[in-house]
DNA sequence: GCCCAGGTGGGTA
DNA sequence: TACCCACATGGG
């Protein structure tokens, strides 16, 4: 929670405001974003929405060409064309069209529903229960396990479900929270990426996370007592 | 030129 | 169950 505090303090409360969208246009823009940074998602996001309105009705019938066209600037733009359009396809015929059906049920319910369709793993689902149906899930993607694991709230070794829970029972079951810290985490994984020179004074975690560092370069485990942020 | 980016799914042991 | 790897373009 002290760590949930000096995020929300250092970095300010996050902005909602593109979290806007039908609960379809959040799939989309999470397939889209899988391995893939911020600048690209959003790029091949507009240009897909600009060709075609974003929903399952539409995309299902699309020519797959015109989608691998308008992702391709994301990479993996043919894997991503044919699961949009498969995942179109599916949610058009199972729910007919719309998502919020699942997004209701309970959430192990939903999230193993939502699991069931293609492109959609863990963290997707999470996102959409998170984004969308405003459930209290914690969405774990490659900047929130490294951090979890570099503060040492999770083993090294730990793998999805453990993270999502350990940090799940950390906080208080409430969305806003959630929805919270989930950005403000992403956001401090994007500075450490960008910082290149250690900055432990104004790190947001100075005195606690002392052991945050990317794996990267192949890191030494020996030099854990840099911390570097942004 | 190398490394990495808000993962997923298929294959192998 | 637990790893390993392909997917692929663009920016630092």
């Amino acid at each position: 929670m002290e760590i949930y505090e000096r995020l929300i303090k250092f970095f300010g409360k996050p902005s909602i405001s593109y979290l806007s969208g039908s609960p379809f246009e959040t799939l989309i823009r999470t397939i889209i974003s899988q391995n893939t940074n911020w600048r690209n998602t959003r790029a091949a996001y507009k240009r897909l929405s600009e060709k075609f309105e974003i929903k399952p009705e539409v995309l299902a019938e699309v020519d797959i060409r015109e989608i691998e066209e308008a992702l391709r600037i994301a990479g993996l733009f043919r894997n991503k064309a044919r699961v949009i359009k498969e995942v179109s396809k599916q949610i058009k015929e199972k729910f007919d069209g719309d998502l919020n059906r699942v997004l209701s049920m309970p959430i192990e319910e939903a999230r193993k529903i939502l699991m069931s369709l293609p492109g959609v793993g863990p963290k997707t689902a999470d996102i959409l229960l998170l984004f969308n149906a405003r459930k209290p899930v914690m969405p774990v993607d490659t900047h929130i396990m490294r951090i979890s694991k570099r503060l040492g709230l999770v083993r090294e070794k730990a793998g999805y479900e453990e993270i999502r829970k350990t940090i799940e029972n950390l906080l208080p079951k409430k969305s806003e929270v959630m929805l919270e810290m989930h950005l403000a985490l992403i956001r401090l994984g994007r500075e450490i990426c960008k910082a290149k020179k250690p900055k432990c004074d104004v790190c947001p975690l100075n005195n606690i996370c002392r052991k945050l560092l990317l794996r990267r370069n192949g890191e030494n485990r020996n030099e854990l007592s840099t911390c570097y942020s942004a």
